[in-house]
DNA sequence: ATGAACTTTCAGTAAATCCTGAAAGAAGAT
DNA sequence: ATCTTCTTTCAGGATTTACTGAAAGTTCAT
């Protein structure tokens, strides 16, 4: 049926689309975004040259963002025997692409936040007067949050897929 | 002592830059970031002349990041009796900032993105090519996962901070 | 009504970010 | 050693996003 096959295309395009608007707003380049969902809903790997016609983007930007994918552990290069050619493969899993973003953004983002937090607090910590207690005692406060919430984040995202599924459960009742 | 409120300065403007930083690789506008950082770590609340001073910037990007910080739901207008100003509040408390900015980000985005899901989701339910049905099933749990998350996130965020506390207890136990 | 004090909007500009295309680099094939 | 195929880099250009400053709007007092 031809139609199913342009219907199909259609759906995957909406889905690259909204994906690239979704990671933008949370601070990740659109066309990295695009690629990833391009490459979670592909049928099979796909090289670069596939990529830059698909989104009609320059080599440049296909290679950049791919290279930052795998730097993700988002997607995988994969090589076919007698080609040179890379060719590129999405993790599909979606537990398994969680547990890598969030592994990713805590080493590159909450880290160097709570990196400040602690200064700040150090900082702030034998001041006596009110402004600078009251100081200490908010950036207090937010470090134990962020680190409380990051270790969350990592007992969380080293569970099994199964594991986390079941304590879910018991969240809900 | 004057030295400690030149370090208290300090120590707050670092606050301020590096939550800038943060909020930007987060996909929120620096200055509101910034603004944000300035108004939590303030003794007392601040009118929108102070705060283009503090941060050196116009009246109209203060203006917009101010009203844009009260549609978050992280901070509050406050009027002085006798003063025609507005005055502006942030609230403090880590849990409740928490709850506000799950329960936007939750409106804003996740929602639309859970409609996109679904939309893809619904035009792939009765392909029969092996690509229509991968397709299918990648949405599939693409949107189960999602929505799980997004209640798992109403769920904590009703929560009492005292109460988040101790589940999270038993989580690592 | 007029004016003072403040808020809101927005056209134009500035800055940050992202993308292109071409050139240079690498590495196997002949 | 040279050619071919593919990857990588990056200066310059394009696009998006953010900011400024001034004008218009609002509200209250007189």
């Amino acid at each position: 049926m031809i139609s199913e096959a342009v219907n199909l295309e259609a759906a995957r395009d909406e889905f690259v689309t909204q994906w690239g608007i979704m990671g933008a707003q949370w601070g990740i380049n659109r066309t990295m975004a695009q690629i990833h969902a391009l490459l979670m809903t592909a049928p099979d790997v796909m090289s670069t040259d596939e990529v830059m016609a698909t989104l009609e983007i320059s080599r440049g930007n296909a290679h950049t963002n791919l290279k930052d994918l795998v730097s993700w552990g988002l997607i995988r290069i994969v090589t076919k025997k007698g080609e040179r050619k890379e060719f590129f493969e999405a993790e599909k899993d979606v537990w398994e692409i969680f547990r890598r973003v969030a592994r990713e953004r805590k080493r590159r983002e909450i880290e160097p936040a709570l990196e400040t937090l602690r200064n700040c607090k150090a900082a702030s910590e034998d001041m006596k007067s009110p402004e600078g207690r009251a100081f200490h005692e908010q950036m207090d406060q937010l470090e134990d949050f962020v680190s409380f919430a990051s270790r969350m984040g990592d007992r969380v995202a080293s569970m099994q897929h199964g594991k986390a599924i079941k304590l879910a459960m018991k969240f809900f009742s």
